[in-house]
DNA sequence: CACTGGAGCCAC
DNA sequence: AAACGTGGCTCCAGTG
């Protein structure tokens, strides 16, 4: 029997006991570091705005705004940039539908990071850094400072306020703090540190989403990929998309494929936009096959533009655009033919009844929705639900065997505790069977093998915090830093 | 003074 | 016909 919705009720019940039991705990924060790293950021922050304000290009500002000029003001740097100092917008931009090129749509320039990437003006990439900065401190270091009480941060975990039956949180945002820019991510993840005795422990489901996909698609390749850890879809696409072999495949070559082709086309998106996005990276990127730039490479293959990506033209034969349109073919056609059939009657179905259900029995029924909808939240959504779930069987057994770890934050597919040094090979073992086993078993739609990614901070005494964690594995039952 | 939508940026 | 999804938070600029 596939859940119910009285089963997503259940589990919603017991992921909000779940969840305010995480919130209960809090993340012990270093408040000293807090504070003086708030005092840090503020002098940078001084220091690029004096540089502004002494720049030519400010006096210009105050020119043409006089007393209303306001250097945080996005739409007056638009004005200097592009208006006054004639700049045009950065031409490799994809302009938005029914959009002028370089604006917003409210006819405003667009000023974020990416249209002054052409521009090498100091000014306005001291701008850029300075609003970064800016922030860092106000959204992401102020947000956690005002929320601390006696040296916890407890923020919110929501269960009930997004469409796809995630999670979302706040006061502050536990969800979004800086990860990927290397130098936010320290200032800002060092902040959380576990208790005395203790260290942070991170857990993540490994590729959740593409495993999730599998299991809802039922795509026999989806499954084979998504079963077997030689194989690598990522890789395999990569290889496509550049016209190269799979050993020829690298690292960036891989990031691009896998987050401008294949979740894309997962969710919906399709050849012009994802030949666009790619075609851009390649320079932004400096994309190599072997030591050859990759435009160099392509133009060796007979690829040599980009091609015109009007919807309303086919594409010509030599571009770029071309070549996307069929590796897409080839992926929903050849590769995974039955995703490609098996969306047109999921979609079609859900134009007869209005609603859909999700493979963990949440039904969405709250308005229409869209096509890409329809790809998304039966992904989206039982991910998270496989992760809730495996957070309440680990605070049960927590109980159970009377432990001292707490779990204290969560972000989609990941679960972020407070261990006690003994107790860690406990937690790591149970953990990792919980989430590979017993909530594989108690959901029969899981079709594929789950698998965990572990990472353990230093002990707090030896200035363990959030930031710098280490990979673990397993061997034989015991834990311990990857070697 | 309270509120709102847009734009931007952070995460998964 | 349309064109990858879900959030939170901050600032500005405009409205009542």
């Amino acid at each position: 029997m596939p859940p119910t919705l009285a089963d997503a009720y259940r589990l919603v019940h017991s992921g909000s006991l779940a969840l305010a039991e995480v919130e209960r705990a809090g993340i012990r924060i270093d408040v000293p570091y807090l504070e003086k790293t708030i005092e840090n950021v503020s002098s940078k922050i001084k220091e690029l705005h004096e540089g502004l304000r002494q720049d030519d290009v400010f006096k210009q500002w105050k020119q043409r705004f006089g007393g209303k000029t306001k250097l945080t003001a996005h739409a007056q740097l638009g004005e200097v940039v592009f208006g006054d100092l004639g700049f045009s917008p950065n031409p490799s931009l994809i302009a938005n539908r029914g959009c002028e090129q370089g604006k917003t749509n409210t006819g405003k320039w667009r000023t974020d990071e990416g249209s002054f990437d052409h521009i090498n003006l100091p000014f306005v990439k001291n701008w850029v850094r300075w609003q970064k900065w800016v922030k860092t401190r106000d959204t992401f270091l102020k947000g956690i400072y005002r929320e601390v009480v006696d040296g916890y941060l407890h923020p919110f975990f929501h269960l009930n306020t997004v469409e796809t039956y995630r999670s979302s949180s706040g006061s502050p945002n536990f969800q979004n703090f800086p990860m990927r820019d290397p130098e936010l991510a320290e200032v800002i993840r060092k902040c959380f540190i576990p208790r005395k005795g203790r260290r942070l422990v991170e857990i993540d489901f490994g590729a959740l989403e593409f495993l999730v996909s599998s299991c809802f698609w039922k795509d026999k390749a989806m499954v084979s990929y998504a079963s077997d850890p030689s194989k690598d879809i990522h890789r395999d696409i990569a290889a496509k998309i550049w016209l190269c072999s799979k050993e020829q495949v690298n690292k960036n070559t891989r990031y691009f494929s896998k987050n401008q082709f294949v979740f894309p086309e997962l969710y919906g998106s399709y050849y012009i936009k994802q030949a666009q996005a790619l075609w851009q990276s390649i320079d932004e990127h400096d994309l190599k096959v072997k030591d050859i730039p990759m435009k160099e490479w392509l133009s060796e293959k007979g690829i040599d533009r980009l091609g015109n990506c009007d919807p309303r033209e086919e594409p010509e034969d030599g571009t770029f655009e071309k070549h996307i349109k069929q590796v897409e073919e080839n992926f929903n056609q050849k590769m995974f033919p039955e995703f490609g059939q098996k969306k047109e009657k999921w979609w079609k179905d859900y134009r007869k009844t209005g609603e859909f259900q999700l493979m963990t029995g949440f039904i969405v029924r709250n308005r229409p929705h869209s096509k890409n909808d329809l790809l998304n939240y039966p992904i989206q959504g039982p991910g998270f639900h496989i992760m809730l779930k495996s957070l309440i069987f680990s605070l049960k057994q927590i109980h159970k065997r009377k432990m001292k770890t707490l779990i204290v934050g969560e972000i989609h597919d990941c679960s972020l505790a407070d261990v006690p040094d003994e107790e860690i090979q406990t937690y790591l073992n149970m953990t990792k069977y919980i989430m590979t086993k017993d909530v594989p078993r108690q959901w029969p739609w899981v079709i594929v093998p789950l698998r965990v990614e572990v990472e353990v901070s230093n002990l707090a005494e030896d200035g363990g915090n959030w930031y710098e964690k280490h990979l673990w594995d397993e061997t034989k039952g015991s834990w311990g830093p990857k070697t």
